[in-house]
DNA sequence: TTGAAAGCGGTACCAG
DNA sequence: CTGGTACCGCTTTCAA
C-alpha cells in the first residue's frame, strides 16, 4: 500500500527482527517524533489527519508494540508496582485481597507485576526488585531489612508498603497483627469456663509468620488468669493428627485454638474418630472462617479476619507516590472478631 | 574517601537521584566501561585487581543497582518469563505447581514475573505482555488466539507455553484436559451399577474453562448406555446446596460427581441434612484430591489430579528459548485417576 | 505541522 | 589493562 524508497532486498521476507517505531515512521512516510506524537495522543500538538490514518496503518500492519523498557528509560520513570509472590500457597482470603489490589490499582492506571523471588533473602531481594526500577513496592508477609527499603527508595521507588506484623523504617506499613486472631481466639475460649487450652502450631515451614503471633497472642489472653496453654505442634497429615489425637486424654485438654479452620477440621475428625466429644470434652476454635467451617458437624466456631479492601491499599499506593515525602503511614488493619457456633 | 573533582555543591546533600554506573565511574576514578566490565565479572577482559576494588566499593557507597530496562534495551533480549496471574482464585494444587515451576526457571536464571491483567481481553492483553518483551510466555487456561500469539512472537518472545484444553497456532502445548476427569468419575460411578447420574457445574463465573470439559467428559463417558446425567448448577454457598438438597428426592439421582472436593463437601453435607444416605441412596465423587476429602465421613471418592512438574515445564520453555525455530511441542499433561474411598 | 537531534543507563567494540 | 564511543527504542524540546 505505501511505498517504501531504497529498502534492500532483504526487508521483503519477514523477518525475524521486532519491529521499532523507526520501521513504522518509515512505512507511514513520517519521522519517528510524529509516530510518537500519534501513537500517543500528544496533546501539545495537532498532526494532521490524513498523517495520523497513515501512522496508525503502518503501526497495525507491521504489528508494532512499543518497548516497555525504553519508554520508561527515557521517561525516567515507570508505573510498575511490584509484589513479590507468595512462597507459601495461599488462602482464598489473600488471593482475593490480591485480585482486589490489582484491579483497583489497574483503575488507577498502574501496572502490577508479582515477581518471583525464590531462594533470595532480604537485601538480595530487595536489589532484584530494584533493577526493575518500580514506583511503588509491595511486600506482604516478611519484611525487607530497613536497609533493604533504602535501597529500594535509592532506587527511585516512591512508595514502599509493607504488610506485615511490623513497620520498617522508611516505608509505610499495613499492620497485621495476627497476635490478635489468637488472643480473640484464647479469650473466647476462656470465657467458656476452658482452663485447659492447647494451641496448634503447624510444623509446615513458611507458616511462623502467622502461626507464631497466633500462638503468643493466645499466650497473652491467658497471661496471669488461671488457665494453662498447651503448644501443639501438628504437621498438616492425617497421621500426625491421629497420634495427637490418640495422646490426648494424657494432655487433658478442655478446649483446643487450631490455628485456622484447615487445622481444626483435620484435628476435630481425629478428636472424633478417638472418641473425644465436641465441644463437651474439648472445645474447638478455628480462624479465618472458610466455608468449610460451616459444613463440619458441629459447626465450626472461628475467628473471622477482616482484611483491608484492595481499593483502600490501592489508594494509599497513590497517594505515596504522588506525595514521596510525606511521613509513612502505619495502619492497624487486621480486623478479627469470633463467630461462635457449634464446636466451642 | 575518593575525591570528586568539578562537583558541583548540589552534589554534596543526598540527592533524590538513582545512582548510575556514570556516578560509580566518576567515584572510582575509572570510566563507566570499566565499572561494566567489573560488575558484571566480563571475562573477555581482565581488570586490575585495585581497580576492581574501587570499582566495588563505590558501587557499594552509592549503593548502586542496575537498571534492568537499560540493560536488556542494549542487550537485545532479557530473561523475563511472563505469565499472567490467575484472575480466578486458584486451588493449592496450582499453587504449588507455581511455585516449583518458578523454582525451576530461576534455577535456569529466569526471571518469573506475573503480570497483572485484569480487564484486558484476549489480543488487549498480548499486546499489555508483548510491550515487556518477555523471552517467553506462558498463559494458563483461557489462551490467547493465534493472533495474540503472533503478536507475542513479532515483539521477540522466542517461546509462548499455552496451558490449558486446546493448542493455539504457533505455541507450545500443555494441553490439560479437564474432560478425563469427568470422563473418569462418571465410568467409575456407572461401573459401581449408578445409573442417574448428576453432575455438579458451579455457578460461579470464571470456572467454566473447568467445569465445562468436566461435564462433557461424563457425558461422553455415559453416552451410549443406560444411564441418564443431569446437570446441576451450584453456587458455592450453604443456602443453594440446600435448596438442591431439599428437591434430591424430586430429582431421583443415585450418584454425583460434584465438580471437585469443595463442591462435594459443600453438597454432602446438605444431602446429609437431608437425611440422604451416602453411599446407599446416592454416590457421591469429588475431584483434585484435596485433603478435606480424607477427613469428611464417609471419606470422599475422588479423582486424583496429576500435573506436570514445575522441572519438566521449565525445562520445556528453555529448550523453546534455546531453539525458538522448532515446532511447537504438544504434551498431553493431565492424568487423572479414580481414588475409591468410601463415599461411592 | 513536521523533522532533527539529544539523551535516558548500560554494554561491547576498537584504540591506545 | 583501560577509555572513548556508538547504539539499543523511545520521548521531547527546539527549529524549520
Amino acid at each position: 500500500m505505501v511505498q517504501i524508497p531504497n529498502t534492500p532486498a532483504s526487508a521483503l521476507p519477514a523477518q525475524r527482527s521486532v519491529p521499532t517505531s523507526a520501521d513504522v515512521a518509515r512505512l507511514a512516510g513520517v519521522s519517528r517524533a510524529t509516530v510518537s506524537y500519534v501513537l500517543n495522543n500528544t496533546s501539545a500538538v495537532r498532526i494532521s489527519e490524513p498523517t495520523r490514518r497513515r501512522v496508525h496503518a503502518a503501526a497495525k500492519e507491521l504489528g508494532y508494540v512499543p518497548h516497555a523498557a525504553a519508554r520508561s528509560l527515557r521517561a525516567g520513570h515507570s508505573r510498575m508496582v511490584l509484589m513479590p509472590s507468595p512462597t507459601i500457597p495461599v488462602g482464598p482470603l489473600y488471593s482475593q485481597f490480591i485480585n482486589e489490589l490489582q484491579w483497583a490499582l489497574s483503575r488507577l492506571d498502574y501496572t502490577v507485576v508479582q515477581h518471583g523471588t525464590l531462594g533470595l533473602h532480604g537485601d538480595e531481594a530487595a536489589r532484584a526488585w530494584a533493577e526493575l526500577r518500580p514506583v511503588a513496592v509491595l511486600v506482604p508477609g516478611s519484611s525487607p531489612g530497613p536497609q533493604g527499603v533504602a535501597v529500594l527508595k535509592r532506587s527511585g521507588a516512591r512508595a514502599v508498603v509493607t504488610l506485615g506484623p511490623e513497620a520498617v523504617e522508611g516505608a509505610h506499613a499495613l499492620l497485621m497483627d495476627h497476635a490478635t486472631v489468637g488472643q480473640v481466639a484464647a479469650a473466647h475460649l476462656y470465657a467458656g469456663g476452658r482452663r485447659r487450652i492447647g494451641v496448634v502450631v503447624p510444623e509446615e515451614p513458611g507458616l511462623e509468620i502467622y502461626s507464631r503471633p497466633r500462638l503468643d497472642g493466645a499466650r497473652r489472653a491467658l497471661h496471669g488468669t488461671d488457665a494453662v496453654l498447651t503448644e501443639l505442634p501438628l504437621a498438616h497429615e492425617e497421621e500426625a493428627a491421629a497420634r495427637l489425637a490418640a495422646r490426648w486424654h494424657t494432655l487433658g485438654l478442655d478446649a483446643v485454638f487450631a490455628y485456622n479452620d484447615e487445622y481444626a477440621m483435620l484435628l476435630m475428625r481425629a478428636l472424633q474418630d478417638e472418641g473425644v466429644r465436641i465441644p463437651e470434652d474439648t472445645a474447638v476454635i478455628g480462624a479465618d472462617d472458610l466455608m468449610l467451617g460451616r459444613l463440619l458437624r458441629p459447626r465450626l466456631s472461628t475467628v473471622h479476619i477482616e482484611l483491608p479492601s484492595g481499593r483502600e491499599l490501592a489508594e494509599l499506593v497513590d497517594r505515596a507516590v504522588r506525595n514521596p515525602g510525606a511521613e509513612p503511614e502505619r495502619h492497624e488493619v487486621l480486623g478479627a472478631a469470633v463467630v461462635h457456633r457449634d464446636s466451642s
